[in-house]
DNA sequence: AAAAAGTAGTTGCTATAACAACCATTTTTA
DNA sequence: TAAAAATGGTTGTTATAGCAACTACTTTTT
């Protein structure tokens, strides 16, 4: 960490010298890290109170938001890789949480929903997102919130266009 | 998604009804997503260019700025697990990446290293990845730069109290 | 209309994450 | 100073992520 004595004051440098890298200010570690912990507060969460994992839970959050998707749907959406959701999606019929139908006009397609079941816990946990996303959000202010999810979002877009462009 | 008609143009609420949950606008789930694309875009670029893991890698980065750091320190600074950790180490001494001593005073403590060849390799990649880091915010004006760096280090700051507490 | 290409979903395999149990050593405490 | 607790690191086990290969069906091409 570079820094130099300026007008009474030392003025510190963020950027480090080239040749070392600083794990904690390099900001895909910092939001890896932020992100993992956030995540697996909120896995906990889901364990134990209703014995889902995210993943399976993000199903229900999609087939709540819009029932009769296909898994293709929801895996878009969620960005779910299709073999990771074609077992959650079976752990989640074998608990009777949703239901699956398949597509008259073409049978590849699967329509899923909730069951009444399945609403029951979406509507206990839908509450209580929201209310540990306030405790995490208390760091920020109304503004900076507004400004971190935009930021956040430019982000993500410019990631996958990335994407596209090495595929 | 409520709307409503104010002199001549929609006006749409952000917030949603209560009792359904909008995954995209959901913040810890865009932090995850976005968070886990960047992390497989630098994924991909360690794994094509020197067959080392992101796991691997962050052990190499503590290594060259904390020279010889135990792996519990390293524990400590990268927010690995033990377990991993341990089996990451091993495969980096294999590789002679890395290379390991007791410590005389407390001999359960290691001592790590990067070995010639690790500084060679650790050489190569700090600025490529400072380069990766750049070429994601490209799509940041600098001053979106700022607000982001500084949102994050808040975020990262208070996730880390989160654990403190729920431990 | 048959062959080729594409799509929806499943299954098999490998690597890694996460947790707990464990060993060896050191520190605490009674 | 012996027993108990704590610490640094390893190993075993289970669950999940991610990729590729596969089946079944549909669409496109020729």
């Amino acid at each position: 960490m570079s820094s130099y004595f300026l007008t009474g004051i030392y003025i510190t440098m963020t950027k480090n010298k080239d040749n070392i890298l600083t794990l904690e200010n390099f900001f895909p570690y910092q939001l890896s890290v932020s992100s993992n912990k956030i995540s697996s507060f909120f896995t906990d969460i889901y364990q134990d109170k209703f014995a889902l994992s995210i993943t399976q839970w993000r199903i229900m959050a999609v087939l709540g938001e819009f029932p009769e998707s296909s898994a293709d749907e929801v895996s878009n959406k969620t960005q779910i890789e299709k073999s990771i959701l074609s077992r959650a999606i079976n752990k989640l019929l074998q608990r009777k949480l949703i239901q699956r139908t398949f597509s008259a006009e073409d049978k590849r397609r699967s329509i899923l929903s909730l069951t009444n079941t399945g609403h029951e816990v979406y509507d206990e946990i839908v509450p209580l997102s929201y209310q540990y996303e306030q405790t995490l959000l208390t760091c920020f202010s109304e503004r900076e919130k507004q400004q971190f999810h935009s930021l956040l979002e430019r982000l993500y877009q410019h990631t996958e266009a990335l994407d596209d462009k090495s595929v």
